[in-house]
DNA sequence: ATCTTAACGGAACTCACGTCCCTTTAAGGG
DNA sequence: CCCTTAAAGGGACGTGAGTTCCGTTAAGAT
């Protein structure tokens, strides 16, 4: 059940220093390669078909590696998903910042929108929730990505409280997950579409309640 | 691939009418029995280890059935999933009363947070969450799930626009999933555990939000 | 250039999941 | 109470996912 080497991670095509070790690892040129061909597999298949389709077998076929290899790295499906999550996690892709927060938060939510509504990541996400939910190791994977999505972020409630548009103390981090929040709810629990309505709603809520206080400490109790 | 009979429905124990006619079908005691069986061991293995580990042969020999009998009349684990969620939704507890809109949506609030956080039926929403993130069919089950839920709800926003303590308008329903929103995103996105004080931060920005009228059309615009 | 061995790949094998066929039980009607 | 047949049950069977074994390729070091 155990794996028998660590998943590639982010040392992939540039290593910082050379191991220089004698029991050597070798993620040079092959690997990589093979990584890099089974994870856009992973993608694609998730894309195609959801979660509970993956399949070892094709996504070795598919990415043009033997299925050994695909079972002695990633061991099943969850673990490519995982590993996939971790790629996707590395690709980070910067915040907005266009001088207020309405309008950043806004260009989040349309970043959020578009992700789920995206004919391609919209299938991926449901996948990987869904792999999350079966899953600790994909669960913890998921959870580290949206850290790392939500951390590029928190400058945006930063500079809000700073410019005194918020209360001091305002929870960077819960502002913006106000404001995802009822996105992902439609988009997984109850499978709505989000819609464009739906994430301008969000803005507008989070807004509203930030500026009452409703992310820090001891503010705006209900009455 | 098609199953080859109605799944049980709400026919099982007391029947309205008699069906009458010559054709006639058998929810009778034995079939019903089954039903119940079969559903309650999926709800429990659905508790116990989730939704990938689902299995048809395990499900029979728990609930003392045939094999056969559960994939003829289920077909597949989202089949049995289906089936449980319609009779979940069949199970309704009425909605809070507490005179006035904070105390309503915190009992919900509360409700909620007490569902996804139970030992029990934690493991079972997450399960589910899965499932129909996997299966079309599971998703409209679920899908028929909330909108039951929230239906039962929505009274509590009515009074409220009836008491003047929300603006004419207001959209019962959004409001609700305002309140669920935050812990759902925590319980099945982040796989954060929703704590009372996220459930207290939810209630709080609802309110705020309502009371500045982002759930009614036209309300609410941010500067 | 040559050597060592990490990592990949092909193919046979195992066993559990799901299906099929036929028998047995009991619900509903007279 | 008996008859009809819907529905459940038992067991054998085929397929495919996952494992194992071993030969092949090429990364990294000298």
């Amino acid at each position: 059940m155990e794996q028998d080497s660590r998943l590639g991670g982010g040392s992939s095509a540039e290593g910082g220093s050379p191991p220089a070790a004698s029991g050597a690892r070798r993620p040079g040129g092959r690997t990589a390669k093979v990584r890099r061909a089974v994870l856009d597999a992973t993608q694609e298949a998730l894309a195609a078909s959801g979660f509970h389709t993956l399949n070892m077998d094709r996504i070795a076929a598919s990415a043009g590696v033997g299925k050994t290899t695909v079972y002695r790295r990633w061991g099943s499906p969850v673990g490519l998903v995982a590993d996939l999550l971790d790629d996707m996690a590395e690709q980070s892709l910067p915040a907005a910042d266009t001088g207020g927060l309405a309008g950043d938060l806004r260009a989040n939510a349309a970043l959020v929108l578009g992700t789920l509504t995206d004919p391609r990541m919209g299938p991926v996400f449901r996948a990987v929730i869904a792999a999350a939910a079966c899953d600790e190791e994909c669960a913890r994977a998921l959870a580290g990505f949206y850290r790392t999505r939500l951390a590029e972020w928190a400058p945006v409630g930063e500079r809000a409280v700073a410019r005194g548009e918020l209360p001091a103390g305002t929870d960077p981090l819960e502002l913006l997950r106000a404001v995802s929040a009822p996105l992902y709810y439609r988009f997984a629990v109850t499978h709505e579409q989000p819609t464009p309505a739906d994430a301008e709603r969000a803005v507008t809520a989070a807004l509203v309640a930030a500026a009452a206080g409703a992310f820090a400490p001891g503010g705006a109790d209900a009455s």
